[in-house]
DNA sequence: TTCTTTGCAAAGCTTTTGCATCTCG
DNA sequence: CGAGATGCAAAAGCTTTGCAAAGAA
């Protein structure tokens, strides 16, 4: 899924640089093993770019693609959101809590009992949010060897 | 389960006059709906009583319970932590996403399967948070009244 | 007494907002 | 041209830290 100009336009935001370039770079995360990306990290990576923009608007797109259903939110366990370009596919997360890496998962089992631990309460389910943290095998490795 | 003096003492606390009334708190809100207190409730309470705590005082002491393993952090959807008396048992929780109701659950089925989505990626779990959230029935009701 | 803890004030971070200016359509 | 978007700076939460005074053991 490739999003431009028009995508903007559709949603009611006008085509700016500063939003073209926000969506390029999720777009070209979304192929990297870093998907996730914090409001500072794209007013940095921008930045190096020599894109002249300011952090209040890096925030104020964020939101905006948030709202549109462009981008996702998380939190995970670290005090600022991260954003990953929102495809239609809800996921979840298991982070390494050593180097950061952050695979996604669907386990239909899991979403399923959910609903059924929902419903036993009697609460009508929006959403959730999973997120398991451990140790990847790689950091596991490059511990055993030191 | 009662915890008191004898108790930080043991963790190599003091047992001073701030962290024994907020250990009290969260022994009065367990036995309640609201088990989870923010730093600012805990905060808000303590002044409520009387009592002449500084907010540094209760940040440094939800810390050091947590550290402890004596109160559980949350962080849930909101901007700021909330505490709860860590039980032995661990759990999940269900959030009313309008009035902010929070139940909490365990289910052994999903907890199972954590553990072998972690495994297929390779990694070695080290904890999880799973949060549901949704609308609870009272809630429902409500609207459907009105 | 001695080491810990506290309260206050100040600082740190992340995120939001006000406002004059600029720009897309 | 005109509504919407931007950048900057200031402000607004939440949380942490420095430090001198107070307190526990």
């Amino acid at each position: 899924m490739k999003y431009d100009q028009s995508d903007l336009k559709s949603l009611g935001l006008k085509a700016t640089a500063p939003r073209l370039r926000i969506l390029a770079l999720f777009q070209k995360a979304a192929l990297t093993e870093k998907r996730h990306l914090t409001a500072d990290e794209v007013f940095s990576q921008l930045r190096e770019e020599g894109e002249d923009v300011g952090l209040a608007t890096v925030y104020r797109v964020l939101t905006q693609f948030e709202v549109a259903g462009l981008l996702r939110r998380h939190h995970f366990d670290t005090e600022s959101a991260s954003y990953e370009l929102g495809e239609p596919e809800h996921h979840d997360h298991l982070v390494c809590l050593q180097c950061g890496k952050i695979e996604e998962f669907v386990d239909v089992d899991i979403e399923r009992r959910q609903q059924e631990i929902a419903s036993r309460f009697g609460f009508t389910l929006d959403h959730h949010t999973l997120c398991l943290y451990g140790i990847c095998k790689e950091c596991r490795e490059k511990n055993a060897a030191k």
